[in-house]
Parts: structure tokens; sequence; C-alpha cells
DNA sequence: GTCTATAAAGTGATAGAC
DNA sequence: GTCTATCACTTTATAGAC
């Protein structure tokens, strides 16, 4: 589990991305400043010279993930709802647009496919007081931009059961992210750890038919809802 | 949030209260020896003393609120399969038994509700080297038994795929259980914290969904679940 | 910017008195 | 069983030499 690109020469990136991989591997809280110095070959000191402290160090991975992440959610929601101003725009766009963008940000990333699922999984799990005010805001505005989105595919569906359904995607989503390691164990290998995309296309699947839930008309589901959306 | 019964004269007993206690708060690698000795207004080697090592003490806890979980989880389906030996047990009801042991456990505990919850969803989320080489094999039993039923009652889904979306419900789980915080706050308080029994109501609807997603027989849903089940 | 040395507080665990 | 005292170690952070 040793991917550091240590061709980073600045010591400054190099700590980051260390940081970036232990707090993947082991949690944000398991992780000690000498762990982070020691993997990038750096000086016990450079953390705090850095970064000014180890919390800001972890803010600042929190945000460097969720900020741009939020931004191309709502970027591309955006472009569906532009795209149908007055036609109602298909749950499984939607759902789309929530979280593919994890695919376009794991090519921009030094961290493996793997490390970084599970660095995003463990962001997304973080209580509301590990984050900084800023960073809770952003959540807030996706959040109310796809459940007004989420509303208007979903007429019949009080909001305040969209806003429980909403959660418990969210929970699936971070739980595919962080535990894939009980998904193998449990499957006895059965179900291995395909690409990121396979994953995705699952979840797609699953969300969309648990926050239609009750709906009657369940015409509007194709078997390829990817084929819709041109990535 | 001090709601430790000091009225256990057992040392042992109030220590063991105050950690889950803090476990659930906090999390189990936040919480220090001398946090739940103080807690429990023991003595700082009284962990080490009736527990052998804080590592132990965690792997108690866990054990004692995973094992009848898991148990009553495999009771209550066995009672769902003798019930109906040739008919298949409406995927609703399969869900039920997966998640409706909760409601008992709460009422055993000395914990709140809510510590209860996040307790349970902090254990359900460990991942699998945190446990035992027991618990392990106890969760692929379990994992094991409602795989096979639901594959019963959803021949035509393959079976990676069931394992997936259980996959998911599990996080959905977790996350309902651990991060009501966020919910209450992205919905503006709109969603508040129901009792237990309310939250898992929704959870059902929502899982059962997912995991019937693709099978084309939509009927047999009726509106209220749970009246087909005599608690 | 990078290093060593060290501070100051916290960690789990234990020996030994009571 | 319970307590105090303490060990051996790790933690974050910083002062000051280079």
């Amino acid at each position: 589990m040793r991917d550091i690109k240590l061709s980073e020469s600045q010591p400054k990136q190099r700590l980051l991305a260390a940081a970036e991989q232990l707090f993947a591997e082991k949690g944000f809280e398991s992780v000690a400043v000498r762990d982070v110095t020691q993997l990038a070959k750096a000086n016990v000191a450079a953390v705090n010279y850095h970064f000014g402290s180890r919390d800001r160090l972890v803010a600042l991975v929190v945000a460097r993930y969720l900020a741009p992440f939020n931004q191309e959610r709502l970027d591309r929601l955006d472009v569906l709802e532009r795209r149908a101003p007055s036609k109602v725009v298909p749950i499984e766009e939607i759902i789309h647009a929530l979280i593919r963008p994890l695919v376009g940000m794991v090519g921009k990333t030094e961290l493996s496919e793997a490390l970084f699922c599970k660095l995003l999984g463990r962001i997304l799990a973080l209580p509301e007081e590990a984050l900084s005010a800023e960073v809770v805001e952003q959540m807030k505005v996706s959040n109310n931009r796809f459940m007004r989105a989420i509303g208007k595919v979903l007429p019949t569906v009080p909001q305040e059961d969209l806003q429980w359904r909403m959660h418990f995607l969210v929970g699936s989503l971070v739980h595919l992210l962080t535990h894939q390691d009980w998904l193998r164990s449990l499957s006895n290998g059965t179900s291995g750890s395909p690409a990121l995309e396979v994953m995705l296309g699952r979840f797609v699947r699953f969300a969309a038919a648990g926050l239609r839930e009750g709906v009657e008309i369940e015409v509007s589901a194709p078997t390829g809802p990817q084929a819709l959306f041109d990535f």
C-alpha cells in the first residue's frame, strides 16, 4: 500500500499526498503527524510548518475534496435542468449528477481508485461538528438544490419522505465507498471490487428505486439509464 | 448527555455502561480509558483490572450487542420461513427480520434510544479487521441465510446484484443509526428524530424498493407492510 | 526551509500499598 | 477490589541552530 509519488519534489505536496493516503487507509483519527512526515520522508516538524497544525491539515484535505465534489454536482444538475426546462428530469439522471463527479475526480488524484473511494467515503461520513462552517454551508446548498429537483420529479412523495430517502442514499454511497472489504468477505469473493464505474451503475439502480418507492408510474425506467446521459 | 445510571452499585457494570455511552457519543477510537473510569466514577486502573485491557473492553461491548442482534435476526427469519414453507416470504418481512431486533434491544439497554442507535451504527460500520474471528463468522452466517431467503423471493435478480444491494441496505442502516444529526441539519429541522419505530418504517420501504429493482411484478407491495407482521 | 532537541500533555498498563 | 504512584511510551507543537 505504498503508492506515494516521491517524485513530487515539493515537500508540501509530498506531505499532502502522504496525509491523504493515510487518512484514506486508517481514518482521520488514527493517523499521527509522525505517520505523515515519515511516509513523506519529511521532518517531524514539517506538517506544523507547512500547514500550521494537524487539525488544519485535516480540514485542508476535507475541503480539497468536498468543495469540487459539491461544485461539480451542482454544475451537472444545472446542465440537466437547462436541457429540460419544462420537462421533468428522470430520477436516474439526478442521481448521476450526484455521484458521477467521483469518476472525474479519481482521475485527477495521485491516489489509487480504491484509496480515493475510501477517502471520500470517510469525508462524507464525518459528523457535522467536524466540518468547518463553510463546508457545512456547501453541503446544505447542494442538498437543497437536489431536494428541489427530486421534488419536481416525484411530486407525489412528501418532502419529508424524500429527505429521509436522500439520507438513506448517502448512507449507501458512503458504505459503498468505504467498506468494500465487507462486500468481498461476505460474498466469499464472489463480488469482487470492480471499477468505480460499475459500482456506481449498480448504485444508481438501487437508489432510484428507493427514491421512487410508492410512485405508481414505473414505466420511466429504461434498462440502460446511463445511455441517456453523455459523459 | 450524562445519563449513566450511578445507581448501578457494581463498578464493573458502571464501567461497562460508561464505556457504551462514550463509545456511542465519540466512537471507539476517540475514547480513552481515563474517560471511561472518570464517567463511571471509578479508579484509573479499574478498566484494566475488570476487563484486562482497553481492547478487550471494546471487543466485549461489540460482542455484547452484535451477538444477540444477529441471533434475533436469524430467529425471526426462522419464524418467517417456518410460517410459509412453500410460499415465498415477502421482501418487506425479510427486511423487518433484519432490522426489527433493534427495537427489542433498545428496551433492554441502559442507553437512551439515541445513544443506542449511534452505538449500533458504529459497531455495524467497523471494518472487518477490527472484529474477532467469531463475530466475523456470525456476520457471514447471518448474511448467507438472508441472501438465500432474498434469493428465493427475487429469483430473477442475479445473486451478485443482490449481494450489492444488501451492501447498500446495510449502508443506509448504518447512516440512519449513526448520522441523524445530518438529517436534522440538512432539512432545517423539518425532519426531526422520531422514534426508532418510525425511522425503521421509512427504511423498510426504501430498502424493499431498492432490493426489488427491475423485478416486474410490483403488485405485491401493499401500502402498510408492517400490518402483515405481528410484533 | 529544514533540522534537532525538547517541551507539555496524554496514552495504556502495572506494581504494590491498603 | 480499590487505590496511588509511576513507568514507558506516544502525542502535538515549538524554540532555536543551521
